[in-house]
DNA sequence: GCCAATCTGTTACAATCGGTTACAAGATTC
DNA sequence: GAATCTTGTAACCGATTGTAACAGATTGGC
């Protein structure tokens, strides 16, 4: 798995087992100002979607093990993030195939760069406003350490019920560790989860937050439990989270 | 213009000035559960339009007087409505200059049937939650947090029943956040809602209306509880929210 | 038509937030 | 232990937001 682009533009994953697609794809979404992650097969699109948030999927039909068709109808139970399929030219019954399936555009091999681009533009318009990852029934919440985290109201309170101020940017830095505990994320993979941007070099606002957010919800900030620091890693979110 | 369905599937307009195509699609179309409606040209499909709560259309390049591409910049101008196109097949610029000009999606000629229905299906689906154009049919009643907001009589009510006051603009930034609730919506996504215009530079309308609001309905205009600021973002309306 | 009340956007200013810089402290390497 | 790298955080500054005050526009009553 590679992660490219320095820029804010959306987040493109591709998947794809032919090496040089991949290479290729990436270089020229990544010049027009997409970050692009790629990833050669199934279990590496499902490793990258945990740890980066994806904007747009460009998946190829034919991959080795679980073939394109089964990741798209997994992806489409789950979530309604944008799929456009890549398919070997002329086999009309798969193109069809793929839009029933729930893709929501495809793309014939071998492929002009400059339509690609015309398409993930057009699709991820399209997908403005459609609420992309989880559909979010009913109120959210999550619970660790004696905190309840309610997504939906933006709001942290304690379980004895007393509610903590916490501006924008360390609600969203608390929830992307929440949603991602007991794994150690970067620095580049917060600010991905939180920002949706990639970080500058000496970039250290992530560690800014983590400073203010652990300032809040440690009992002794000095020395750290629930988020803790692993040097030359990033941090690491230690408490169990239950959803509900 | 003719008019054929009578389910109460998607209502699909179908603009071509080939009689055999228009009856072929209209056939299809309406034995597979849709509405259609049919328009030889950009006046009939404005009459059409004009007429029925239309969902989708589709739409030929190659139209006499005003072609595909100035009539769907048009639409774009005025809605988000789906477009397909239908193309003349190998015209690769055409296809990427519909794309570009907000067609959702094209289908080359001479295109098989159940390839078109399963892209309109997709295209359907995905606009799915994205208000077209009219979205109240009947009286409506909003419910959320305590509060009635009926949409037919522009007034908001406590459960208790009290009338709370909302000047015009102050209404229609309620309906507008309630029609769209957990949701961050951005100022300029506000104000297309509202006004149907796009914010200028240093815009803060939305922010004062915003304030009056508050001052109206939360119960500590200080601590928002209902709506949300999402700084860098916009703002968010937090309450589960009840048709009926 | 005229006046008053209401509404809505602009301006102005204060409060808050978030990121950069700077430097101290801790960790790691040799 | 010295040199180097990484992390924590105070302090600062520009950007964003909340809202009071004002003014032009609109509406309603007469």
């Amino acid at each position: 798995m590679d992660t490219t682009g320095t820029g804010d533009g959306a987040h493109i994953l591709i998947v794809d087992d032919d090496r040089e697609i991949r290479d290729l794809l990436g270089r020229f979404l990544t010049k027009h100002g997409y970050r692009v992650t790629t990833a050669r097969d199934g279990q590496e699109m499902r490793k990258a979607l945990a740890e980066w948030r994806i904007d747009l999927i460009v998946l190829d039909l034919l991959l080795p093990g679980e073939d394109g068709l089964t990741l798209c109808r997994q992806l489409r139970a789950q979530s309604n993030m944008p799929i456009i399929m890549l398919t070997a030219m002329g086999e009309e019954t798969d193109r069809i195939v793929g839009l029933e399936m729930g893709a929501d555009d495809y793309v014939p091999k071998p492929f002009n760069p400059r339509e690609l681009s015309a398409r993930i533009k057009s699709v991820l318009r399209r997908a403005q406003g459609t609420p992309a990852s989880a559909p979010a029934p009913g109120r959210t919440m999550l619970r660790f350490a004696g905190w309840k985290l309610d997504l939906t109201r933006r709001r942290l309170e304690s379980v004895e019920g007393f509610v903590v101020d916490l501006s924008a940017g360390e609600f969203v830095l608390l929830v992307a560790f929440a949603e991602h505990p007991q794994r150690v994320l970067t620095r580049d993979q917060l600010l991905d989860l939180t920002r949706g941007r990639a970080a500058a070099p000496f970039d250290r606002s992530v560690d800014i937050q983590v400073s203010r957010l652990r300032r809040k919800i440690e009992p002794d900030p000095k020395d750290p439990e629930l988020i803790k620091t692993v040097r030359g890693g990033g941090y690491m979110f230690t408490p169990a989270v239950e959803r509900s």
